[in-house]
DNA sequence: CTCTCCACTTGCATTTTGCAAGTAATTTGA
DNA sequence: TCAAATTACTTGCAAAATGCAAGTGGAGAG
């Protein structure tokens, strides 16, 4: 999936990142783990944007191989499978909202209200904690069934 | 370049993101722009990632059309363009600069000092202006040549 | 024992990419 | 002055990635 020679892609932090986020749909999944709860196959194929299911078995096994998701039998059904995050993928999340409150501001058509810009610059940790705790609550719950 | 229905890629805020950001060349390039004052064509050209000039003409127009950069004559040759980052780009530091610090933090094969962090995490605010102030001074530079 | 659900895999047509070469408009150097 | 170089691209084509539809294999339900 990169062509590079490996070198390429070592040392800048912004071209490590453009590895993971770079790609359209490796970074709507982690949308949908770190801001939506979803943590099933199922779930991210449900998502709007309709990513085909190759893609998504192969960018799942791409977060996975980046150690950005693990892959763990489902607690509530043995024979299915759920994505969690890792500390690595939470760990992403202020530069996430970050760039949701850059396109809050940016894009005309955004359906955020103003209020989620204006919290998070009065309280951009509060923000970023309230997420985290999302994220909690959600694998807590899973894991404990 | 973009196949999806219109609705698709409106409102949500991550998914606008991943419209301009979820490209790695269109990602790489802004950093080029933001972060090593890069403005003409060759030097994008020259980055170590090797895009290809089609890739490049092509991201260029897409950030162009997007917003995120002005085509304008050169000042010091007027045959020749400069790429100037525009607000709406310059207003991406933050999302940008919170990415390379994950980076730093999770990328064992990592140039950057761990200083980086650190000084991040003391004074993010800090950090943000001296790349902004960095900015200004290659435009200005620029524009009165 | 069949039927459904789940998490994928496979095949194939379409699209995008990478690479090499070409081009048109300057601009530099002899 | 005029050939050679530079700049910002475009074009053609082979190779790779994507989207879509259909298929697969195993677990669980009825």
């Amino acid at each position: 999936m990169n062509s590079g020679r490996k070198t390429d892609w070592n040392g800048c932090p912004t071209r490590y990142a453009a590895g993971i986020v770079g790609d359209k749909w490796c970074f709507l999944l982690l949308r949908d783990v770190l801001l939506h709860g979803k943590r099933t196959y199922r779930e991210f194929l449900a998502s709007p944007e309709g990513i085909s299911t190759n893609i998504l078995a192969n960018r799942l096994a791409k977060l996975e191989t980046l150690g950005m998701l693990t892959r763990e039998p489902d607690p509530r059904k043995a024979s299915s499978i759920c994505y969690f995050p890792t500390k690595k993928s939470k760990d992403f999340l202020p530069a996430l909202v970050s760039m949701m409150v850059w396109a809050t501001q940016h894009d005309e058509a955004t359906e955020a209200p103003a209020s989620f810009a204006e919290s998070y610059s009065t309280d951009p940790g509060g923000t970023i904690a309230w997420y985290e705790a999302e994220i909690e609550r959600v694998d807590q719950a899973l894991r404990s069934s």
